[in-house]
DNA sequence: CGCATTAATGAATCACATTCATTTTACGTG
DNA sequence: CACGTAAAATGAATGTGATTCATTAATGCG
């Protein structure tokens, strides 16, 4: 009983060798791929990695706490690659893109996410510092940097939900006859509900990136 | 006993008096207005009415179909009165800029709202009949006109979330000297928070507008 | 009047997050 | 090596909400 079988390899502090943040967002990732967000309960997460619900709390302070740290390692999965190789143009784009990609396949943590603090979440921190950097270093003041931010989570906050939402969002049902123009134009779009959104987002992306040029023009 | 003491005035059909869709609505708005969208339970809800709670699933399968009723209630607050006597894009702003105000005024509705679907809804079906046949009166595209309304919209959810966002969203705190750019755009914008979000809204609003405009004359 | 339908009720049930008193474990020190 | 302490872990509550269900009351219709 002097020594335990697992874990004590290495010297200096091994500590909690299981309940490290590290491994609590692990897991957490692991359940909400595999299941998805509403499957990732304090139970499920305790369970995943083999101890007690209550064990958690001596590590994170709450459920809300945990959901910060899965959301700055999704936020680390978002492509900054562009910003300094491409022009600011192409850079932000493939950074939206690739954000709505992230976003778009857990669309149910993004209430939490969009109000969350960027403190202490340190991908989260390095993610707004490439683009922002990428943004002043193409002449953009700095006082519209963080709104230009603001406006492009927005648009792709807003096209995430609509790209997974069920089927017929915009299907008026039994009351067509009230909005026959608006009806007309629902069907005129395309029947991939997915596709629509990504159109949709597209149209906003391309918009935006034309006013931001006109803008720095000036 | 073959007649009671309240509320039996009109012939034909009284049936429920007390438990009808509209006092259902009312009371929740009545909540919600009151106490914010936390404290609208179920529970909270009856009491209210003055009734039990399981009563109120005779009349609303789920507490989503209240959120839906509330939703309905709330976008007929909405000012469309612009479509039919301003230009188009007079109207479209004037319709999102009261969208947006309803809205950051229930920000915990909107993950609620956002994937809630149009049908059965009459006055939300209202709203968007009148600018979709505002935009197709202004020459737009039938099948690009859903896509704008989503791209408002997402603007509009986005801003409504920064708007109401406790206020240090994006302070960097003890991390800052990961990300010194993107920390100084941050401190060169506005204090108040609110000021900031309207501020983020009006450079997209007013950024989607004119790529509008440019989109029509081709 | 009697029956069928609809409303209303209170008492479960279920799913979660969170708290707490207590025990277990690990580790450095005398 | 024993021991004390602090961290870690535990199981058993607790609390809050939504939702279900069997039962009872009322109401309108034939």
């Amino acid at each position: 009983m002097t020594d335990h079988p697992r874990a004590e390899r290495r010297r200096g502090r091994p500590r909690h060798t299981v309940l490290t943040p590290q491994r609590i967002t692990d897991a957490a990732m692991k359940i909400i791929q595999a299941r998805g967000a509403k499957a990732l309960t304090m139970a499920a997460l305790a369970r995943e990695l083999g101890v007690s619900v209550s064990a958690l709390y001596n590590h994170a302070p709450s459920k809300h706490a945990v959901l910060l740290r899965v959301q700055d390692r999704l936020n680390s999965e978002i492509d900054c690659s562009g910003f300094g190789h491409l022009p600011w143009d192409a850079a932000l784009a493939r950074w939206a893109r690739s954000y709505l990609e992230v976003y778009a396949r857990h669309v149910e943590l993004i209430p939490t996410m969009a109000v969350l603090p960027v403190a202490n979440a340190p991908h989260t921190l390095r993610m707004y510092e490439a683009v922002a950097s990428g943004l002043v270093a193409a002449g953009f003041a700095r006082d519209e940097v963080v709104n230009m931010i603001v406006v492009l989570e927005s648009l792709l906050f807003g096209s995430a939900y609509d790209a997974t939402a069920p089927g017929g969002l915009f299907e008026p049902g039994e009351l067509e006859e009230l909005a026959p123009t608006f009806t007309s134009a629902v069907d005129a779009r395309t029947g991939d509900p997915a596709e629509g959104a990504r159109q949709a987002f597209e149209l906003g992306l391309e918009t935006l990136l034309d006013g931001f040029r006109a803008r720095l023009g000036a």
